[in-house]
DNA sequence: GCTAAATTCACCCCTTTGGGTGGTTATGGG
DNA sequence: CCCATAACCACCCAAAGGGGTGAATTTAGC
């Protein structure tokens, strides 16, 4: 069941929205009025989608929201607008959206707007490496940020040798990271810890 | 793009469909009238999708085609119907297309169930591993039948010994063909030639 | 200040992997 | 029959990997 975040700052609005998503079989994960709780929300939460309203109160907008998640994030995002002058048009598409709600909106606007929107990020970023928080709420274990990053490196393929140079640390301490790696994820091999990124992967 | 195959015996319906693929950007690699020259077509073109005739002239109709799908490759179908008796709609739901296309048709309806079908097909099969057909097709390497099963062995994450208790080989065969497969990828580890598959899904 | 967790790194030892060399047998097509 | 290809297997050796032990330093929370 996809997980969807909703950043919405009319209540009413972002109540009708909820009830279509639980209508189509989402899972709504979050409700947010403002851009600073939306974006802790982002960071816990590990939504599969977010909605966001392009004007949405708080020191951050829409748009700010849409560039975090493009750099910090793996998951696609849909703008709901109601208007927009030429200004933030522009700026909208800068960040790139996987589509627009435009208000006001049937329960059919919103499942082929989710549906192409994951579709589209599907065939864009297939092999997106999981996310620290991903793995956490899928597999109930807590990577520090050198396990997370060596996990990347050796899901890139990499020899220890070349993530030692890759990072600038010490052979010894690739080792010793992979070692604490492996066993969280129960592994005895890097082959073994690619498969269990590529499982993370299928949902 | 996305590779195509139309199996429909009435030519002019046929050349519709194409027509209305190539103007959406997809690429139809092979039409065929009837159902045993299309399974040669599916063995030889790698398409990403077919879209079959269920009443096809030939010894196989489009619901065998289906089957045959399902059994051995790695793509998705969607039917083209105009009518149906409730008993073929019995067996067409026992195939589970992902789609059906009703005649007549639009642009937009081959554009959205190609879509949708293939955006569904994505979400279920997502970690499929590349055909020997595909690996070709996509990287002009063509691969023994050992090379390939050992391939999917170490996709698997299993280490040379799990394979060679797997398969009933010698640990030597297993490395045998193992060199020989790096060789034809280019690769000189395990986790290269896992990454190597993965970039391979991603199309 | 103390403690726990994270990070950095070293070293030991054994197993596994991968590049190389070589040989035999079976099969299919010309 | 001949040749090319595929499959089967062995052995050598060096490099890479992985499980273990240990120590020092840094950081954050109590």
């Amino acid at each position: 069941m996809k997980r969807v975040i909703i950043v919405e700052d009319e209540a009413i609005i972002a109540t009708e929205i909820e009830y279509y998503c639980i209508d189509l079989g989402y899972k709504v994960v979050g409700k947010f009025m403002n851009g600073d709780a939306a974006l802790d929300g982002f960071a816990t939460l590990d939504p599969d989608i977010a909605l966001l309203d392009i004007n949405i109160k708080g020191s951050k907008d829409g748009i700010d929201l849409a560039r975090v998640i493009r750099e910090k994030y793996n998951f696609p995002f849909v703008f709901l607008t109601s208007y927009a002058d030429v200004a933030t048009l522009e700026k909208v598409k800068e960040v790139l959206p996987y589509g627009y709600i435009v208000k006001p909106f049937t329960e059919n606007d919103i499942r082929s707007n989710i549906e192409i929107a994951l579709f589209k990020f599907g065939q864009e970023s297939m092999g997106g490496f999981p996310s620290q928080a991903s793995i956490f709420n899928k597999l109930n274990i807590q990577l520090t940020d050198r396990e997370y990053q060596l996990f990347q490196g050796l899901y890139e393929g990499l020899s220890n040798k070349a993530m030692a140079d890759t990072y600038f640390i010490s052979i010894n301490t690739v080792k010793t990271y992979l070692k604490s790696l492996f066993t969280k994820l129960d592994v005895s091999s890097r082959g073994e810890a690619m498969k269990k990124a590529i499982d993370l992967m299928k949902g």
